[in-house]
RNA sequence: GGCUGCGUAGCUCAACUGGAUAGAGCACUUGACUACGAAUCAAGAGGUUGAAGGUUCGAAUCCUUCCGCGGUCACCA
């Protein structure tokens, strides 16, 4: 073994010039390292730098270096100018920190080369710890509530894009340390379900899932759209109708009978429809626990709840909770009538009942109806107390659409108002709307792209190009099935999660399914050329560390990207955004595939450089994996 | 119209939150398999970061005004 892995594994570090104060440092990753006596040292310098104030990144490129400072920011206390403040502190720096072999100054960056120690250090700590990236748990629980569907019609793209940010910022939080629950709230009752009910009732004759061999949320969707055809049907005959015109002529005033009409389709709903009335009628009958409506009533959300149960094992999600609105709406009435009671809301003449945020540059909110019925925002003040109350956490998540950015504003705005103690750990993860290259999906134009299609396009997709390759054959046919499933999700889930959240995203079907460049397989593929190497090498000259100092370059950027992981999962999870997970995942496969291509592994031209290239592999194979999880994808072995 | 988000290569996206010469992929052109897995690699071309001002050592990023595209302003959810 030679020298200096001799010395790593029998010393501690015995630093000539290291002083006491940096001692405790010595175990931290190389950015803390940096970082804190960064601090210190300017600290002795009478300048107040805060670590996680002090910027520190990869090295570019086209400059000497692994890690670069940027130091502008001290220039100004300091009194001289960027190069002298950077050779200043590169000295200081190196002549503390064992972990530190030489530095340059462009400009104001101070560019820091790492000793091969420090890289050495870094495999190690990867190899002895498989969970390397993630921080100690932190006593810190977060709720985050996602997908949250209506039981009227199955999982499309959108909710896709939901479910995959949910699951990705849970994994992600929890890597961070936080104690994660994942729930989702189930929007099973309303106007919405009955009218799926009420259009199986009248026309359904009794058809099942079984009976029809439907998939249970497609057979309930399908009856929505059923409804809905009839209603038209019976609205355009409406029009033409004694009733329809003298209505049209009192109050079209000048409009054209097509644009009245579109517009009073809503009225026409609620008041003159026989099928609205019906559907009314039905959503009271089951507030009143009507026996029959809710026995109806269970047997259709049955139906849907074993359709959704098959989506999300499928797209590999689970929840540790659900709440169903059926059960929190009473709750949220309760609560509003006790903040009328406190004097926080104010009730109309009519009996309905608001809330008042103009002091807050909002507008007035209705909270309920003069009927007494509950409004949408009704039941979320009551089930977010009711989660209070149940987990007592410390950060509560909403994932939802950026449509209801301002309903949340309201929501967390009356949280406050009545002085919930959790009011400012709420967050409101909001991202943007899917669209396709067409526009956006419409149900009445069939452009909706339910979850279950798209998810069975991409395996078959990805099944078409693994039997071109050949490889996929030394695997049984259990096996590849497998390999199928994983490299087509991965597809899917890599394209929808590169993107940050906010941003609207068009989502092109044929392109989710590219299996080539920046997507899922890409990364999947540099996993697997590794795993095929190290099934190759012997496994106990795996284990063995050796001096290494000549390092490519290829060699050196995989090494600062694996140093800088630590970093990559805080910070997706201080922003709730899993897309720079995503690109680390990309970045750090695609140098992988530039050292593969560049240098031999196993026919390396010295046993240091065979066995180092061997740790470094592994160690790139080790991250990978984990990294793609808390993206929710799976790695295959061969593909 | 009020409020709000977004405009970066033909297309889909990055840019460490104010830092180095704005980077990737797709598509296009051209090269590399008798090589540890070619789902790979390398090279070329592609930009006035929607426009104009401003703030400073430094702006895609912050401020102002326009232009364009969404969303939202229901006793819907």
């Amino acid at each position: 073994m030679a020298e200096h892995a001799f010395l790593f594994f029998t010393c501690q570090y015995q630093s000539k010039q290291a002083t006491v104060i940096f001692a405790h440092l010595m175990e931290k990753n190389v950015l803390d390292q940096i970082r804190e006596a960064t601090s210190h040292i300017l600290k002795e310098q009478g300048i107040e730098v805060s670590a996680g104030d002090v910027l520190v990144s990869t090295t570019r490129k086209d400059f000497e270096g692994d890690l670069t400072v940027v130091i502008f920011p001290f220039v100004k206390a300091m009194k001289k100018s960027p190069p002298e403040v950077g050779e200043w502190l590169g000295a200081a720096l190196q002549s503390h920190l064992d972990s530190i072999a030489g530095y340059n100054v462009v400009q104001g960056f101070l560019n820091l080369t790492l000793s091969s120690r420090a890289w050495f250090d870094l495999l190690v700590a990867i190899k002895e710890n498989p969970h390397y990236g993630t921080s100690p748990r932190k006593d810190q629980k977060a709720l985050i509530e996602f997908c949250s569907p209506n039981t009227n019609k199955p999982l499309h793209l959108g909710h896709i894009r939901n479910i995959l940010l949910g699951w990705s910022c849970s994994r992600i939080l929890h890597a961070a340390g936080w104690d994660v629950v994942k729930i989702q709230i189930i929007n099973d009752r309303g106007i919405a379900i009955c009218k799926s009910m009420l259009a199986w009732k009248l026309y359904g004759e009794g058809e099942t899932p079984e009976s029809s061999g439907t998939k249970g949320d497609f057979l309930v969707g399908k009856y929505y759209v059923l409804f809905n055809d009839k209603l038209t049907l019976e609205y355009d005959a409406w029009q033409e109708s004694v009733e329809g015109r003298s209505i049209h002529e009192e109050k079209a005033e000048a409009k054209p009978a097509k644009e009245f009409f579109n517009d009073f389709k809503n009225t026409y709903f609620n008041s003159y429809s026989e099928l609205g009335k019906q559907a009314r009628e039905m959503l009271i009958a089951w507030e009143k626990d009507d026996p029959e409506v809710r026995s109806l009533w269970t047997m259709m959300n049955g139906w849907v709840y074993q359709g959704f149960d098959e989506t999300f094992a499928a797209l590999g999600v689970r929840f540790d909770q659900l709440y169903y609105e059926s059960e929190t709406w009473v709750e949220g009435k309760e609560q509003v009538l006790k903040g009328l009671q406190q004097g926080i809301f104010v009730k109309k003449e009519d009996g309905s009942i608001w809330v008042d945020l103009t002091d807050r540059k909002m507008d007035e909110k209705i909270l309920l109806r003069s009927d007494g019925t509950a409004v949408y925002i009704t039941q979320d003040i009551g089930t977010a107390m009711q989660r209070y109350r149940d987990h007592h956490a410390d950060a509560m998540v909403y994932v939802v659409g950026d449509e209801q950015n301002y309903h949340f504003k309201v929501l967390f705005e009356i949280l406050k108002k009545l002085g919930e103690p959790y009011a400012d750990a709420l967050f409101h993860l909001s991202y943007g709307m899917v669209e396709l290259p067409s526009g956006k999906m419409k149900g009445r134009e069939g452009t909706i792209v339910e979850a279950d299609d798209l998810m069975r396009d991409v395996i078959s997709e990805a099944r078409a190009v693994a039997l071109e390759k050949g490889e996929i054959a030394t695997l049984t046919e259990v096996e590849q099935t497998d390999a199928f499933r994983k490299i087509g999700l991965a597809a899917l889930k890599f394209f929808m999660l590169k993107i940050n959240p906010q941003k609207r995203m068009v989502f092109d079907p044929s392109a989710s399914v590219d299996l080539q460049g920046q997507t899922g397989p890409y990364v999947q593929n540099a996993y697997v050329r590794i795993k095929s190497v190290l099934r190759k090498a012997e496994e106990d000259q795996i284990n063995v560390y050796a001096t290494y100092t000549d390092l490519a370059d290829s060699e050196r950027q995989l090494l600062q990207l694996l140093a800088i992981y630590p970093e990559v999962i805080s910070k997706a999870a201080r922003e709730y955004d899993p897309s720079g997970v995503a690109n680390f995942c990309y970045d750090m496969a695609k140098n992988y595939h530039r050292f593969y291509h560049d240098l031999k592994i196993l026919g390396a031209d010295t046993e240091d450089a065979r066995n180092f290239r061997l740790n470094l592999s592994a160690s790139v194979a080790q991250v990978l994996a984990h990294a793609m999880d808390l993206l929710g994808i799976e790695m295959p072995e061969k593909m």
